[in-house]
DNA sequence: GTAGGGTTAG
């Protein structure tokens, strides 16, 4: 019989399903390689055991030969097997041909309905679902019973649409159903309405392990972990235990509310139990430990498994990929492929975090590739948001900007990540810009991400104003307590100059963790707070926080700024012995910086000669810096010949060098710089300086002539420079490295962009009011001078924020004590 | 012969 089925089938199935043609031998390859049971086939075909047949589809391509020989002996109309056809295709997850096979099926019973409507909640084609239960409900003349309302409720709580459903099952009488309200607490759930939920639940005459679980993972997956573990007290009282299902909506919510005593707690139970073995259970507790950072655990747990799926897999390789382990995470990728577990959006997402953890644009490329060949890209907004942020990483922000452009849609993530990509690649006007176009779109809520991408862009530009906007939304939004935002609050108004008001904020926000600390060290530091900058540090340690890496880095830096030298050499060292961290390159650029700026050259270089990692160019760089204040001819040629050898490429370090030359007089030299500087097709940065003035940033270059006020502006000058002069002020000609006449070396200097933005605000501002200056370069030491005569004379605050440090002047004098 | 409650994300 089975020999002659190829031809039979093919007849028949040309006139109904014509891609199962190519089944009909199939169809008898597997009876004959034993794919199906063969116990289901009595001798001589006689009577066939549906059942097991049925029950040997495991793969959608045996379904579909099964599917021709029902057809060929006949059977295509029986109710009975087609129906179950219906269903076979929707567990192997092949919607399209379940639903073919439905419309094929000319009458219908509830049955065939209920595997319809499945079919397509299993598939997540939720709102096909409903459509097909309505025109059940409505057309079909055959009434829905208690079996047909859990799916498409579960289909209504994906969508937000359920009241109505709920309307429909009082009015056809199952709300007693055991199944069917144990749907709807968790459909209202889904919704946030738990307190719907929980009076439903609470009127539950009966209650089956599902709807425990319906209500504990209500609560779990809207983060309420204490709702959750009260149902658990009540699930516990009358003696039901926790099934596999329980266990791993908690862990989940453990690890989402960090709770990594209960988290270890279930656990233990899981043990006990022997719930192990379940793959979900497993998975939950291979991200919690991940997300608690114990790789260890998290990977014990999965070498036990038994059998693993792609989530376990994904779990893992997010695991190391998250704890900045992205070689192991890589290698973990590998062996998932080499075993043949395809990959899917989510292992996407976390290849996108490797490849830029490991800084590898050719494989950003290939991940970017394999993502558009799957059509991921337009099928989830995620997987295009990780690759922007991929991009963004990887400093090719041009690319991430294409990507992002390319979106179909964009939720506020996909704007965050270009915003904080654009402020991360040192491109605040951008990411600005971008900010801008995002408060455009009214339907995108920002959300904290966007506070905390959007306000280092303001504190960069000195956006004090702005920033201020910011906070003001922030505090509307309820989000002033997020010790992210908080920390870019305090460090936006410390960068802006409001020492004081980010003082006062920092101790509103939490400051349990060690990231607003070093904020706010680090700002007391750029104001050349250094002592202040200690006594902070001691606070934190009395308050039981634990510094780390970064906090040093702030310390050291503001001992710098303040010439705290001892103090400064007492972090270094209690930071290797006492906390036992291992000096960065950036570490050693603050010692180098802290002693070279107290002339102690010496002791600096001795520092760099003794480093056990490869010096880079910040480290000569800050002893060049020191040697420039110092005077240092030699040791900066030696500096020098080290930077260029690691850094040939930043302009910075020339103008640095033609600077130490010019001082002491070394014009050879200093020609030498500029024509090695010109051939290596190198040009200065043009320097510039931004004030504020109503809510919007003015930008001056040196010797700007096209501003609107240009000619007040230097009117200003001229007339604050014979008042100066009147009080003694002498221009200090040697910060014009050009070789031109005294008197044009005067007006060079009087054109600086500092001075024209000063100028600005005097003319644009209140008398007396304080006036802010953010410049890009060091401030100029004859602008340093000229500008602590003008706040004399003018009566005002002048706060001056270089790319280094605060200069405030007050009353003729600067709060740096000319030490910088 | 059917149904509900579970794990991973930028």
């Amino acid at each position: 019989m089975f020999r002659l089925l190829p031809t039979c089938i093919g007849r028949h199935i040309s006139k109904s399903l014509p891609s199962l043609q190519a089944h009909c031998s199939l169809f008898s390859a597997a009876i004959s390689s034993r794919q199906f049971t063969s116990d289901g086939f009595n001798n001589g075909n006689k009577d066939i055991d549906f059942n097991i047949l049925f029950s040997s589809c495991t793969k959608v391509h045996l379904a579909k030969c099964l599917h021709a020989f029902l057809l060929v002996s006949g059977k295509g109309q029986n109710i009975f097997l087609s129906a179950r056809l219906v269903n076979l295709y929707a567990y192997l997850g092949d919607v399209s041909f379940a639903q073919r096979t439905f419309d094929q099926i000319l009458k219908k019973d509830v049955y065939t309905w209920n595997s319809m409507v499945s079919a397509y909640v299993r598939s997540g084609r939720f709102r096909d679902a409903i459509n097909c239960f309505y025109l059940f409900l409505l057309t079909s003349g055959v009434r829905p019973d208690s079996y047909s309302f859990p799916s498409v409720l579960k289909a209504c709580g994906n969508l937000v649409d359920g009241k109505k459903m709920h309307c429909w099952v009082l009015k056809l009488g199952f709300e007693w159903d055991v199944f069917v309200a144990a749907s709807l607490v968790h459909m209202y759930s889904r919704f946030g309405f738990l307190s719907a939920a929980r009076k439903l639940f609470n009127n539950m005459p009966v209650r089956d392990m599902g709807s425990w679980n319906a209500m504990i993972s209500g609560f779990c997956q809207n983060g309420n972990a204490a709702g959750a573990l009260e149902v658990l007290d009540e699930m516990r009282l009358e003696g039901v235990k926790m099934d596999p299902v329980t266990v791993s909506s908690l862990l989940a919510v453990c690890s989402q509310s960090d709770d990594s005593l209960s988290g270890m707690l279930i656990h233990l139970y899981v043990i006990k139990h022997g719930l192990e073995c379940d793959l979900f259970v497993s998975n939950a507790l291979i991200n919690m430990y991940a997300k608690f950072g114990s790789l260890g655990h998290a990977q014990r747990v999965f070498d036990q498994m038994e059998a693993r799926d792609v989530v376990s897999w994904n779990s893992i390789i997010a695991a190391y990929e998250q704890n900045d382990n992205p070689i192991t995470a890589l290698g973990l990728f590998n062996r998932m492929q080499l075993i043949g577990i395809q990959s899917d959006l989510l292992t996407a997402v976390s290849l996108a975090s490797i490849v830029a953890q490991l800084s590898d644009h050719q494989s950003s490329r290939s991940v970017h590739g394999f993502i558009v060949r799957r059509g991921w890209l337009m099928e989830d907004v995620v997987i295009g948001n990780a690759i922007v942020d991929m991009y963004a990483k990887l400093g090719a922000i041009d690319s991430a900007r294409t990507v992002f452009e390319g979106l179909p849609v964009k939720d506020a993530i996909s704007w965050n990540s270009l915003i904080t990509g654009y402020a991360q690649n040192g491109l605040a006007d951008e990411a600005i810009e971008v900010y801008r176009m995002m408060e455009e779109h009214k339907e995108i809520i920002p959300n904290q991400g966007t506070w905390v991408s959007i306000l280092p862009a303001y504190s960069h530009v000195g956006a004090l104003q702005q920033g201020m906007r910011i906070h003001g939304r922030v505090i509307k939004n309820c989000l002033y307590l997020d010790v992210f935002v908080g920390t870019c609050l305090v460090d936006m108004y410390g960068k802006c100059g409001r020492l004081d008001d980010a003082l006062s904020l920092f101790y509103h926000i939490p400051r349990m963790s060690s990231v607003p600390w070093n904020a706010v060290i680090s700002c007391l530091g750029i104001h050349g707070h250094g002592e202040k900058a200690l006594k902070l540090f001691n606070e934190m340690l009395v308050e039981g926080v634990k510094p780390d890496h970064v906090t040093f880095v702030s310390l050291l830096s503001a001992c710098s700024h303040s010439g705290l030298v001892d103090e400064g050499q007492w972090c270094f060292r209690i930071m290797q012995e006492e906390y036992g961290i291992k000096p960065s390159l950036k570490h050693y650029g603050c010692m180098v910086d802290l002693l070279g700026r107290a002339g102690r050259l010496e002791m600096a270089y001795n520092v760099i000669k003794n480093m056990p990692i490869q010096p880079d160019a910040s480290v000569w760089g800050a002893l060049l810096g020191a040697c420039r204040i110092h005077g240092n001819y030699e040791l900066s040629t030696f500096a020098s010949d080290r930077l260029f050898e690691v850094e040939p490429e930043n302009v910075g370090y020339y103008v640095l060098l033609s600077n130490i030359y010019a001082n002491v007089g070394k014009w050879e030299d200093l020609d030498k710089v500029r024509s090695l500087a010109r051939n290596r097709g190198l040009r200065k940065t043009p320097g510039w300086s931004s004030i504020e003035v109503n809510n919007k940033v003015d930008v001056f270059y040196t010797g700007n002539q096209t501003h609107p006020k240009c000619e007040e502006i230097y009117n200003e000058l001229k007339i604050l420079n014979t008042k100066m002069k009147s009080l003694g002020y002498i221009p200090d000609l040697s910060f014009v490295l050009q070789d031109v006449e005294d008197d044009e070396k005067e007006h060079i200097l009087t054109s600086h962009s500092e001075r024209l933005a000063i100028a600005f605000g005097i003319i644009s501002t209140p008398p007396k009011s304080t006036i802010r200056i953010f410049k890009n370069l060091r401030v100029c030491g004859d602008c340093h001078n000229a500008t602590k005569f003008i706040s004399r004379i003018t009566e005002r605050e002048i706060i001056v924020r270089d790319s280094n440090r605060f200069h405030h002047f007050k009353d003729g004098i600067c709060s740096c004590g000319d030490y910088w």
